[in-house]
DNA sequence: CACGCTATTTTTAGTAA
DNA sequence: TTTACTAAAAATAGCGT
């Protein structure tokens, strides 16, 4: 099987099997009640996607748990490319994905933490005023506030790091998960 | 077609399928030379994930045009599921995303130099100390950096409110774009 | 690009391992 | 979760509109 030559052809054939491979997503999707994302760039380069229950909320849900890995670093690139349905070294990898997981989990909580104090913290306009303006005791009082951030930073930079060296060493093009996060 | 109420025949089918679905991604990947990525999301939880050149680039490229709209929020669930090949409305919506590709062009700057501020800054060591053993010149330089830290996150929160707000109002399921972008 | 047509190839359900 | 087998169902190429 090789690349179609006459551009004819080519996009009568990338049109067709597009509209079958996102018919075989719907089906997947009904049958089996799973969770789908596809994207498709054209040979024009034009987009198309598909999924359910949509594009966003699966692909975040996917990188929310393995997207710092590079997943598919050299993946289906050339040499992997026709062995998508091979079964091998799955195992190998389950462990260093699970670490990864936890990882990321507890960076996702890192996140959340900092985004609340970035957002909703009481103390939001001690943060919003020029600092040349408050009053003694208001300093004191972001400079604790500060220092809180503080912590949250380095701990949420950290994990940052700690989770992009694990993943530097792993290399997959297809991953399976054991456990955990039901559907919905 | 309905979702299949056997446990066993549900596993059995999903797997078949997911096999299928990749099989035939693949194809489309080698004979029209497309760039492709598919997560997917088993009913037992477990994530499999298939792209070319890779999952990630492939995504990337996604969510740098179009993100974050809600692709698809109501999508492909009841009323428009057997219409993900329809190709209607895409011109309307393109005022649309490009007013979301530019915000989100922004925003990805503001994430960029927190990011490199978090990580990278020069007075590193000064937010890896703790506040009671520094210097009053040191206390001095870190509430600088604060200083600056915090116009990058108020800008950053200004930014993601913006385009939270821009993209709610957006519901597509399949979007083509008309121009740019050569593939490659 | 989308659609109809049809001979041919491919995929799938159902079953069992 | 995967594989093997087979009859039945579906997708595709190649053609034309």
């Amino acid at each position: 099987m090789e690349k179609i030559k006459s551009k004819d052809y080519l996009q009568v054939t990338f049109s067709k099997r597009r509209n079958g491979l996102f018919k075989k997503a719907s089906e997947l999707c009904t049958l089996c009640g799973a969770e789908t994302a596809i994207v498709l760039y054209s040979p024009a380069g034009k987009a198309f996607s598909f999924g359910h229950p949509c594009v966003e909320s699966t692909m975040d849900k996917f990188l929310a748990t393995a997207s710092l890995i590079e997943i598919g670093k050299s993946s289906l690139g050339v040499h992997s490319f026709p062995d998508y349905h091979r079964n091998i070294g799955i195992n190998k990898l389950n462990r260093h994905i699970n670490e990864l997981v936890n990882q990321l989990e507890a960076e996702k909580k890192y996140g959340e933490s900092f985004t609340q104090m970035e957002m909703a913290n009481k103390d939001q306009f001690l943060w919003n005023k020029p600092i040349k303006n408050l009053e003694f005791h208001e300093l004191e009082q972001l400079r604790v506030s500060m220092e809180e951030l503080k912590i949250k930073m380095v701990n949420r930079t950290e994990g940052l790091k700690r989770a992009s060296m694990l993943s530097s060493s792993i290399d997959i093009n297809q991953v399976g998960r054991t456990e955990d996060e039901g559907v919905q």
